[in-house]
RNA sequence: GGGGGCAUGGCGGAAUGGUAGACGCAGCGGACUUAAAAUCCGCAGGUCGCAAGACUGUGGGGGUUCAAGUCCCCCUGCCCCCA
């Protein structure tokens, strides 16, 4: 026989979480009078096929923030998918042989279990996911759409390409030796046709628009705008000279920010990959240029750019002229400039840019100073550039302008005279989508030799990931090898063509989910207009930094592009991001073998010590993960102490956005917290005390007439728990202190509770369950009907109304009044809560307090600050 | 190197310019128990003191203010992003 007054949150979480089901209780309202809608989302995960903490602390804020609307009489939608392409469903194909389908849905099964164990009033029915053909349907649908606005295009662009297996890599698939993690052999670089989204165009709006995102994190804002990276300057014409100083035809174009210092112009370079390379290099230099372009090739833009390694170059032998003054300049290639960044050349300014001054030491070239500290005569440059502003010498006519305006003057006169113009450059390039992958969603396009490039009919789509492949691991991608497949009949013209083989980039699935969301059943289209604009923009977005850039940025720009195209009528999809902290796990290291040492084998972790050596341990927390062994199963956590106890302690432990510490002390207090709440409301049911009266028998107590101190007390302490925890859930999220507030509030109840009379205990209890219910909503449910609140089985705790706290019930007969002398507390003094500003000054200067610390004298001011404290200057 | 952020007890963390350390964890003392666990009550920044209390205290230094963890300037350390 089960001791029925214990908390066994095994037993009822489950049965909560049926019943929840059966109601339908976290069914999407499309449409509903007088409710407003409300849109909350969490970033959906990658099934891998385990659940992790960082995922539970992810899902269970967005969770909370969900239940919280419908409390607030909010229509919620709250729905989750499987972000489902992507490389480790193909490398399980290709190492294990198990079907990429097949592995990715029994994942996703598993995954699903494992989150409807904590609990979230997600709306399952709405799930999507991108690897089945019903969503990426209309993921090659939108893409068509970008390809008829002309943002798609294809290009040639330099992808890894690795010699032993045959196949290209993804970047992060190649180690930091150039190496590929699979063959290990050192990867090359080739270049291929790829598919491109013209991200590029809308790069002004993604960065003009990031100030209205004010839900936004400002460091995400931050790090858009430093990734857009736009910067203003000219393109200034070079032109190529012989050697008597005759223009020969050729010009060089650079890219610069400071036309200011085209005086100080000592050499131009350009990208080893540069166009004009080859015919720009005089004889006898040859043979150096070559294996100088040939070293650069393989090295990755990270290493060409790194600032801690000396930038190197070869000259070419020709010069050209600087368009200001005439002089002859020699020209260069080096690895520090890259062709695909502005025009892909750069004029060297030694004696203002870092790079350029470590580039002319190394080489010996000319350092010319054209911008000198205002108020100052020559800048001791030697020890290195100087970037700041200045006024301009050396510089001919412009010479004394402070080098803003410069920058204006040289401009205009490049453009009047016509050697440049101004010129506005952005760090962001052009999106790559293509992969030469298997597993992800086909590029619809069909290569024809007399058409070319034709667009599948939106008809014929989706076009469909063939199944029972093989899987080698080598040669190009799986589609290019299936030859049944790849040949198809052109659209336009009915002759022998061949499909495209590349699939896309899995942030393309990723960068309208949102958007499916509002209307999962579509069969015409992605989604309905109206579908769209009813639910977005999505009013709370959650999940990790880690997406701050590109996973945000692309589905900004498909938003922008998709409002463009008429499918939907707003600018920006998110209009609050909250950014969750990650979930650290306790990690024992031992600082002598650099060994990782998994906590259940420190025998004790108050002298923790390698389990062979003996040797005293570092201990720190760092960020959960197999390989050092502080990872925590959430499977096991529920197991243990259920999913509420995980819910709070993710809640309470830290704010949403710091990083957390997982402490299985903690958890354990947690899990204390909520057997108290049980205990409480035990005792209160023992006592006869229920919520089933005629309904709202538990609505506030009018007024404060005839009840006792004890009362008072309590009612202050409940209505207190209602502002705050109302206000840490409003705007800023601050769930930490929400559930210490929760805790105030059990501490008075079990202080007061027994002594107070039924109506006030019933609002007491009430209150306290629903302000429980979007944090742990088994236990809040449990309790509710335990109290009788729902005896027909058919409704819940969780279609309450959030309560209202009653300012009446704040209200205290007296205060603590603080006193200071010269700003030092000290003494409190029991005043009269509506006692004006006069009388506590009179109170506060007759004080025991005063006395003891004016020694008599009268102070020379006062300040009053009612409600709260006096302050005696002497 | 540039940009941004952070620094509070043994620990996680609270504090609209107004009693620093709420709430919790760990700890200590007590009650209950044959005992332990659980539970309940209490203590708890540091120094000095039997106590009352005093002094001191939010990384360091300066400033503004009747009053500074909070605002301003400088420094140190750590973290993140971009190079």
């Amino acid at each position: 026989m089960s001791d029925p007054s214990r908390y066994r949150p095994q037993e009822i979480e489950a049965q909560w979480q049926q019943r929840w089901e059966q109601l339908g209780q976290h069914a999407t309202q499309d449409e509903e009078e007088g409710r407003e809608p409300y849109y909350a989302l969490s970033m959906f995960p990658y099934p891998s096929g385990t659940l992790h903490m960082g995922h539970v602390r992810n899902y269970v804020i967005t969770d909370v923030i969900a239940r919280v609307q419908r409390l607030r009489g909010r229509r919620v939608l709250h729905p989750m998918g499987w972000d489902a392409f992507g490389l480790p469903a193909e490398n399980a194909a290709i190492e294990r042989g198990v079907d990429p389908t097949v592995w990715t849905d029994r994942n996703i099964a598993q995954m699903r279990g494992q989150l409807q164990r904590l609990g979230l009033s997600i709306d399952w029915s709405r799930e999507v996911t991108t690897c089945h053909s019903d969503y990426y349907r209309w993921t090659q649908w939108l893409f068509l759409q970008f390809l008829e606005a002309g943002l798609a295009y294809q290009q040639d662009a330099t992808v890894n390409w690795d010699p032993v297996d045959q196949t290209v890599l993804a970047n992060e698939q190649v180690d930091g030796e150039g190496r590929s993690w699979r063959s290990g052999a050192l990867v090359e670089k080739r270049k291929l046709r790829q598919w491109f989204l013209k991200i590029t165009a809308y790069a002004d709006q993604l960065l003009d628009d990031l100030p209205q995102l004010e839900g936004w994190p400002e460091r995400v804002r931050t790090m858009q705008a430093n990734w857009i990276g736009r910067s203003t300057g000219a393109e200034l014409h070079f032109a190529v000279i012989d050697g008597e100083g005759q223009p020969r035809g050729e010009q060089i174009t650079v890219f610069t920010t400071r036309p200011d210092t085209l005086f100080g112009v000592s050499y131009v370079v350009l990208a080893p990959e540069h166009p004009l390379v080859a015919s720009l290099t005089t004889a006898e230099h040859q043979l150096v240029v070559e294996a100088f372009c040939d070293l650069v090739k393989n090295e990755s833009e990270q290493e060409r750019t790194a600032d801690d390694r000396p930038k190197r170059g070869v000259p070419l032998g020709s010069l050209v002229r600087n368009p200001a003054n005439g002089e002859p300049i020699p020209l260069w290639i080096a690895d520090y400039v890259l062709a695909d960044y502005g025009t892909g050349a750069v004029m060297g300014v030694p004696a203002h840019d870092h790079r350029d001054f470590q580039f002319a030491r190394r080489y010996a070239l000319p350092v010319r100073q054209v911008i000198i500290p205002e108020g100052s005569d020559e800048h001791a440059y030697e020890a290195g550039a100087w970037t700041e502003s200045g006024v301009l010498i050396h510089s001919g006519r412009f010479d004394g302008l402070p080098n803003g305006e410069a920058k204006r003057a040289i401009t205009a006169a490049a453009e009047a005279e016509g050697w440049g113009q101004a010129k506005v450059q952005y760090r962001l390039r052009d999106w790559l989508i293509s992969r030469q992958r298997y597993w992800g969603c086909p590029i619809p396009v069909i290569h024809c030799e007399t058409c070319g490039v034709v667009p599948v009919p939106a008809d014929q789509l989706p076009v469909e990931l063939p199944r029972d492949v093989a899987f080698s691991g080598k040669g190009a991608s799986p589609l290019a090898q299936l030859e049944d497949w790849v040949t198809v009949a052109c659209p336009c013209c009915a002759q022998k063509a061949r499909r495209e083989t590349d699939t896309m980039d899995t942030f393309m699935c990723s960068s309208w989910y949102y958007l499916r969301y509002s209307d999962p059943g579509n069969t015409s289209l992605p989604f309905s207009r109206a579908a769209v604009d009813r639910w977005l923009p999505v009013d709370q977005y959650v999940g990790g930094i880690e997406h701050a850039i590109l996973h945000l940025l692309y589905s900004r720009f498909f938003t922008k592009v998709l409002r463009d195209r008429g499918l939907l009528g707003f600018d920006e999809p998110f209009t609050r991001l909250l950014t969750q902290g990650m979930v650290q796990g306790i990690t024992y290291k031992n600082p002598h073998s650099g060994k990782y040492i998994a906590p259940a084998d420190v025998a004790d972790p108050s002298d923790p010590r390698d389990p062979i050596t003996g040797q005293v341990l570092e201990v720190f927390y760092e960020k959960m993960s197999k390989s050092k062994f502080n990872g925590v199963d959430p499977a096991a956590v529920i197991d243990r102490y259920g999913a509420d106890t995980a819910r709070m302690f993710i809640l309470f432990k830290a704010p949403p956005e710091k990083d957390l510490e997982w402490d299985d002390a903690d958890v354990e207090g947690q899990f204390r917290f909520l057997q108290r709440l049980w205990r409480l409301v035990d005792s209160a049911h023992a006592r006869g005390l229920r919520l089933d009266a005629a309904a709202g028998s538990w609505l506030p107590v009018n007024g404060g007439e005839g009840l006792t101190p004890a009362e008072r007390d309590l009612r202050r302490a409940v209505h207190t728990a209602i502002a705050a925890i109302s206000d840490d859930l409003d705007g800023d999220y601050q769930f930490n202190t929400a559930v210490s507030e929760l805790m105030k509030l059990s501490n008075a109840m079990g202080d007061h509770l027994e002594g107070a009379s039924d109506g006030v205990a019933r609002e007491a209890l009430a209150t306290l369950l629903i302000l429980l219910a979007p944090f742990a909503p088994h236990l809040a449910e449990e309790l509710w009907q335990k109290l009788g609140a729902n005896s027909d089985g058919q409704s819940s705790l969780h279609n309450q109304a959030w309560p209202l706290a009653d300012a009446s019930a704040l209200v205290r007969a007296t205060l603590p009044l603080v006193i200071q002398v010269q700003g030092k507390m000290r003494g409190t003094l029991e005043v009269p809560a509506d006692a004006d500003a006069a009388t506590l000054e009179q109170l506060a200067l007759e004080s025991d307090v005063a006395a003891k610390w004016l020694e008599g004298k009268s102070p020379r001011r006062v300040i009053v600050v009612p409600g709260k404290l006096v302050n005696l200057v002497p």
